[in-house]
DNA sequence: AATAAATGAGTGAATATTCATTCGCAGATA
DNA sequence: TATCTGCGAATGAATATTCACTCATTTATT
């Protein structure tokens, strides 16, 4: 087994476990057990339970981020451009369930609230993305005059209330819903 | 004291610890220290700290509701009916952050996923309150002719992250934002 | 005095982290 | 080629801590 494996294994167990478990359901012990590994191995790879927490966290929103910039553009109209970002955020929730399980958790751990606080200054993130077209769809009078954050509850609030009941099974949404849902959320920020 | 006394004081400081530090930053040992206890004491109350978590989510959550209800009635238009339920939701939560934290902490646990998947046969709690006022406007051809739990999410999902952003201190909303995201929602869901 | 309520030190199970030890193997040596 | 050597990676038993819960005892109430 390679060094690289060693560490995705880590993560993956990880990610299953607090996944289906929460994040004191998921021991280091059993972290461990689950990727194949000695307990003390673990260590090897990160300094302790929080950072493997935060690592694991940073690298779901990279690859997040980067499928919701597939085929996005700046050319299209902002309505195609909220509804791009919209289906594809919900979509890929969907299909990778554990990763919005995971991301929702830490979100409104003690970890997530610290990092929001954070971005609150400097923006970085996937929220830089939302910001731009908020912030241009509110200059050309196409949005309502609302505060920014206000946008961005009416926006995530559904797709990510969305979300939580598909993946916990509550409901199954098709990919009709999936953009009637958007659309929804579009008339809702839209002047 | 009281015997009332001690029971309320246990429940004041498991809302303010579980509300600070989440479930696992509040053990009973603190539990008991905040409310000026003694450790077995919580015991001659509770029968354990899961049903301890679960009488206190289901005592806010009545609290709640009755204050939803105060001045709604069914003989105003939908568009004031849901008005009314979500500022009231909002300035609900605003005022009672504490309250808003512990039962969004709680929904998003084994505890609340259980309870919402009771709740999917026969409704019950605040939900159905809100159950009937999306049927009526489906039915009368008001609102948008989608499925209940999209209604659910596009009215429920920015209110609540509106209230988490000013409960963590992101924000600060006065009443004419609350009433502004409120009629936003409004426009989400309307025909 | 009799009963009930409250106490808080104690129990055992669970957990994150450590660290002395072992392992595997890439080069060095003969 | 065959053997040795050094070293970082990996190990997992041991440690120290934390926690929910118990129960023999004390305190309050009637």
């Amino acid at each position: 087994m390679k060094v690289s494996d060693k560490r995705d294994n880590i993560m993956r167990a990880a990610l299953e476990l607090v996944t289906e478990k929460g994040f004191h359901g998921a021991p280091m012990s059993r972290i461990a057990e689950e990727a194949g590994v000695a307990a003390g191995t673990i260590y090897c790879y990160f300094e302790s339970k929080d950072t493997l927490i935060d690592e694991l966290y940073h690298e779901l929103e990279e690859k997040l981020l980067a499928v919701l910039k597939e085929g996005y553009s700046t050319t299209m109209s902002l309505r195609e451009r909220f509804l791009h970002l919209g289906t594809a955020l919900l979509k890929y929730f969907i299909t990778n369930p554990a990763c919005f399980r995971y991301m929702e958790q830490y979100m409104l751990s003690p970890f997530g609230t610290a990092l929001k606080k954070n971005r609150l200054l400097g923006q970085t993130g996937e929220e830089s993305i939302f910001k731009n077209l908020f912030e241009d769809g509110i200059f050309l009078k196409v949005l309502k005059d609302l505060p920014l954050f206000i946008h961005f509850a009416l926006a995530f609030g559904p797709l990510i209330a969305l979300a939580r009941d598909q993946t916990l099974g509550l409901i199954s949404m098709d990919d009709a819903q999936i953009t009637q849902a958007t659309e929804a959320c579009w008339d809702g920020i839209k002047r």
